[in-house]
DNA sequence: CATGAATGAGCATTCATTCAT
DNA sequence: TATGAATGAATGCTCATTCAT
């Protein structure tokens, strides 16, 4: 396979170069959600554009930059809209609403837009385009990691890097998986619950233990 | 996007037809595995397979059925690998220990032709064909939903259609981004052991609090 | 500059494609004779010969390849006149008849296609399609050589290798500049004559020396 | 192909538009060197002139233009050094001196810029700039033309028109000739030589029968 | 005059698909 | 049934040329 460009052959400098580019990279994100990356074409991206081929490809190398752009811009809007999130949140709080406030920004996240978010994931071959989206999934591994280990004394994994990895990973397959197949999980609000259910128990199993015995998390009332 | 037939047009039934079909179907796994899903085209899987593209065209109606088929192919024999994994496991046995059981047969599938496996998940999810792979995690739900229901009195959750779901969507998700960056992990048996404490903190958290307690799955021996 | 294939994809084998290539080939040749070079294009030559780009591709990978083949084409048949010329003369021949013959059959071979062998020499790039046209020069430079070899005890040229190349490389010089700019100089039947002033005076100064004298190959008649 | 136009489109009259001029034509020249003429385009030389494409289309009116411009320096520069050197040689010399003389500015004249000289007459006999390249030898025909008739009592031909036809084009075919596949021949002054001989032989054959007895001239000694 | 963004016709090339043999 | 020659729509991409700024 042949090395593939993804970078933009030059910066547009004028305004109105800033819109042409604005335009392709918008008419891109549309043409990826209503036909597929399959279907993507240069030409295709130009006629919906508005612009011609030759001004496409005055910024934008190929087929794959332009997804790459798309990729970037919607992962900044997701770091943007997690950070916001972040930041927003109480100083003090216990691991369970920091996990709590980290899974709804994660499904606030993706449900930004939700279709294009979907296509990236599902469509885009892995490419040099999905390098930003690792990114992304390595900020929150980080983010994670260091959220177990301010809270070490009541944690109970060994290995916080694994740990975290094990965790995003998971995350990041039941949320796709349930926006595709369950999107009345993700409306209800349950499949938040679960996710807390699984993350926290795989943190402080003892904690759930408990709190699943009165039936928080979707555990089962004890008897008693 | 035009509407697309994956389906065969015609069973084989003569026994020279059933070895043309075998060869185009194996001819399209190993251009999969060689040259990955954009270069596959009908003329080089015929040409591969040593047949003339009129023939594949009477057997296959076109790419997708032939991606459509390897799949089918793949899956099939992952579910067989699992089913006899299933079958050979001790009538009686802890949840642990079929938990355990459930986890090896999932790896051991995917590990069974690891490449055409990675290529199947990562670069064809873009076509319809990714749906007999869903079909397969559909019947893994229902094979853990009845273990959970089987062993009701110990578990600790309450609706175990969706607390198949979770597992499940999660195994998968894990399994996946494993494959893909932490193929280590895999090796090492550590993701084994991980998923295992996953799933039964999350099914059984009392469990595997005095477990973890003990340093088990990962968790941090109690100081006592 | 990339390397260019010139080589053809594959040897027809039925009689339809035999017909095919035929039909390309002539067609690039009267789009080279009709637009030239520059103006030749794979889509042009396979409209002009009636045939879809696609075949076209199956024979042939590019342009260069197309003009190859006329080159080819070409050069055999000059070649094939030069042989039949040669053949047919007389067996013992004096130089200036062995001489004159070959400059007959070089002029008669290009006088076959004018045109084409004009927009050949003129146009086409020197890549590697010249190369037979090339070989075909060679042959000359080897007749020559030959014939000033078989007539070494009369000839005046120490180097008979380093001669024939002038000699072919001077006259083929003046047979394409005249056959441009001085038409009627060939048609009148003078170019021919000079030639033959030109070589013989360069390989046997001395005939020529007395020849000239009384007033053969456009010489002075000595006024004595 | 449509009508081209080579002629500039306006007299650069002030002193920036010509420096900007001679940016762009030496941009071409040096395009052509580097690349090549099928790799040069207007933008391309332009950036390489440091020079916007649309001032460069406010002097040249296309591709073509740009080559010809170079073609009619190179030629002048071509023109130039010969006629200095005819200057510079002696005013009573004999015919062989003279003749000298002219093949040495010959060879002189390509040797200046041979990178150039070869482009030049290898890519671009294709379009119609060849024509300034053609003027030139005209003008080589005239002074040879004048030389055989300022020396008619000793020369040995009739038309010295005719001759001087014969005579700049085939000793432009060699040069040209060697100066692509022969380079060594130039480079060892045998090419020189060997012209010399040609040259004399056919304009005072009975001078060079002589000499060539002599063994000058790459010609065989007499044994006697 | 200079700039360089924009244009779009046109080129090379591929490939799914058909159909005469 | 099998073959493979033929098709042609579609793709990626370039570049001469224009024109608003």
């Amino acid at each position: 396979m042949a090395r593939i460009r993804t970078v933009p052959r030059k910066a547009p400098t004028q305004q109105r170069s800033r819109a042409t580019v604005d335009a392709i990279v918008d008419a891109t994100a549309r043409v990826l959600v209503r036909d597929g990356y399959d279907a993507l074409s240069t030409n295709r991206v130009a006629r919906e554009a508005g612009v011609s081929v030759g001004s496409l490809y005055q910024y934008f190398p190929g087929k794959e930059a332009l997804v790459a752009a798309v990729m970037e811009m919607h992962a900044s809007r997701m770091q943007e809209s997690i950070a916001e999130r972040m930041r927003n949140s109480a100083p003090a709080a216990t691991p369970e609403e920091v996990a709590t406030e980290m899974i709804r920004a994660m499904l606030a996240a993706q449900a930004a837009e939700p279709r294009l978010h979907r296509v990236l994931v599902e469509q885009v071959p892995r490419i040099g385009a999905l390098r930003r989206l690792h990114e992304l999934f390595g900020n929150y591994e980080r983010l994670v990691e260091a959220w177990l280990e301010s809270n070490s004394e009541r944690i109970e994994v060994q290995d916080a890097r694994m740990a975290s990895f094990v965790l995003v990973a998971a995350v990041e397959g039941l949320v796709n998986r349930a926006a595709l197949d369950r999107p009345d999980l993700v409306a209800s609000g349950k499949l938040e619950e679960q996710i807390l259910r699984l993350i926290l128990a795989y943190v402080v199993p003892s904690y759930v233990a408990s709190a699943s015995a009165e039936g928080r998390y979707g555990g089962r009332p004890s008897k008693a």
